[in-house]
RNA sequence: GGUGUGUUCGUCUAGUGGUUAGGACGCUGCCCUCUCACGGCGGAAGCAGGGGUUCAACUCCCCUACGCACUACCA
């Protein structure tokens, strides 16, 4: 028996927009399938819409499928054996399998104008009917027709679908799926501007890539019977299709912008880890069979298996998303996140030269445990760089009240006069005042860490001090109490 | 309208004829604790409905309902 040919799938999107998350977690699928079984992933781009085509989406996209870290090994930028890995580049041999379709009778050259074709549909719609071609010019003899092309007349190249019988096909997920070929249309292969449509373009270059799985969204599978009748005109082997189920937003429809987050690019903005990503996005539609989720890379490559694919659509559940990422920052060291969390402090307005990098490495490694997202570095640890200039509504009318200001003083004064600012003094020292005072420590430690950080919540209190220095917990704290004396407290709510 | 596809807690899911239907997020009670996170121990919450098949159905079959997709010279 022959050895099965190497697997080798594809992502190919269209450069039309942003990489949605459905089809990011597409390309996903296709990258682990072919990592796992030591197969290959390509990259290749259908830009054979010239209308929608759009050069940005396209820099974007693969930008975001290497932010991911989903590397191909033929495809734009890296070439390979079959290149050009642009369907705009591939012209001819789009024209030319078009043209051998033609003389071998499964397509035909049709003359009907966009205006005649929206009338069709129009009428066929409003008297309830299948919308549907009704293969006017396929009864236009072929001599006649080929007459017509040569004079240059316009025309598109449609496929000859058998008008009986049934055409079927195997998914992966679903098993067999028949169709009947008389709801099939005549569908367009070759558009009047010599463009392909997808489906001609992606069956041929399907074939001559040497794809084996086709690992793409579900919305395909109602078209997938016209690619199986165009792999059967070229006497082709069809590849195993793969139809992935959708990602659905909260309210069980479409993920739009609109309504959140849409795009990969959005969840990076959010500050989430591209390892979150694809540790959850892996996880929708897919487990590997047990109670496993925290999933590296690596690991996701070992276990990745097709049988474990839920055909079934699966919402995007965003809070989900975020407790995946804490548990990645939980994970993840301070060199891990000195490049990313500097940029951040430093674009919202820190002088990245005022302060030496332990101090900022400090400073993460205090907020990482605690934070969800990037961004939670700024909204929960400017007080490193800046003097809290409001402190928290609630807490301040908690721990700010009348006689505070004694309270702040006294501690101003005896931090003060500490002989050694450490961390164990620290505690030792507001030990002792709550004992001497009769309160608790956090009736003294709740009132400081909202003097020096403008919050109530954050990381242990006497570590946080050391991180900020005697002289600037000394200088919050005494600010803090004239600011108590003053009955001037500006506050405002934390989020 | 037609065609296709899907349906286990709110959400992601395990489950392949006999289980107290398991886990995770979220919610929630308690514990830990200087706060917040983390962590630990609990709790509420589910097999869409109806018919079959079978000694036995979440598991197999059929029907219905509902969701979604497609129905372009877009992909």
């Amino acid at each position: 028996m022959a050895s099965p040919p190497r697997a080798r799938v594809r992502f190919a999107p269209s450069p039309t927009g942003y990489l949605h998350v459905g089809g990011a977690r597409t390309a996903l699928f296709n990258w682990l399938f072919a990592k796992h079984i030591g197969g290959d992933f390509l990259l290749r781009i259908e830009d054979t819409d010239q209308t929608r085509y759009d050069e940005k989406a396209l820099v974007e996209l693969v930008a975001d499928l290497k932010w991911l870290g989903l590397n191909w090994v033929e495809g734009p930028e890296v070439g390979g054996p079959h290149a050009p890995y642009f369907q705009s580049q591939r012209l001819p041999l789009y024209q030319e399998h078009a043209r051998k379709l033609v003389d071998g009778g499964h397509a035909y050259p049709c003359f009907c104008t966009t205006e005649r074709l929206d009338q069709l549909r129009e009428t066929q719609k409003r008297n309830n009917l299948p919308t549907s071609y009704d293969r006017l010019c396929r009864n236009i003899p072929a001599e006649a027709a080929r007459q017509r092309v040569a004079a240059g007349e316009k025309h598109t190249v449609r496929l000859k679908v058998p008008f009986h019988g049934d055409t079927v096909f195997k998914d992966f997920l679903r098993g067999t799926i028949t169709y009947q070929n008389r709801i099939l249309d005549d569908l367009v292969l070759l558009k009047t501007d010599l463009f392909p449509t997808y489906h001609l373009a992606n069956v041929v270059d399907d074939h001559y890539m040497e794809i084996t799985h086709v690992l793409r969204g579900d919305e395909w599978i109602p078209s997938t019977p016209r690619h199986v009748l165009l792999y059967q005109a070229f006497g082709w082997e069809p590849p195993t299709f793969v139809h992935l189920p959708v990602i659905l937003g909260p309210d069980g429809g479409k993920l739009s912008k609109r309504k959140g987050a849409a795009s990969v690019g959005d969840y990076r903005n959010l500050g989430y880890l591209p390892e979150t990503l694809i540790n959850f996005l892996a996880l929708l539609g897919w487990n590997p069979g047990g109670d496993e989720e925290y999933m590296e890379r690596d690991r996701l490559v070992e276990v990745f298996s097709l049988e474990k694919i839920n055909p079934k659509s699966a919402v995007f559940d965003e809070k989900k998303l975020e407790w995946l990422n804490g548990q990645y920052f939980l994970r993840r060291d301070v060199d891990y996140f000195f490049p990313l969390v500097k940029p951040l402090w430093v674009a919202t307005g820190v002088d990245g030269n005022a302060f030496p990098e332990s101090y900022f490495r400090t400073a993460i490694g205090l907020l990482k445990d605690r934070s969800k997202r990037l961004p939670d570095f700024i909204t929960y640890g400017m007080y490193f760089f800046r003097e809290p200039d409001t402190y928290d509504e609630k807490a301040a009318r908690k721990y700010f009240g009348p006689g505070s200001e004694t309270l702040l003083q006294n501690l101003h004064d005896s931090v003060a006069a500490l002989p050694h600012f450490q961390t164990a003094d620290l505690e030792a020292l507001y030990k002792e005042t709550a004992e001497k005072l009769a309160v608790k420590g956090g009736d003294l430690i709740h009132p400081t860490r909202l003097a020096i950080s403008g919050i109530p919540f954050g990381p242990g209190l006497f570590e946080l001090m050391m991180a900020l220095g005697k002289d600037t917990v000394l200088r919050r704290l005494n600010a803090a109490a004239q600011a108590v004396r003053s009955g001037q407290i500006r506050t405002a709510v934390t989020v």
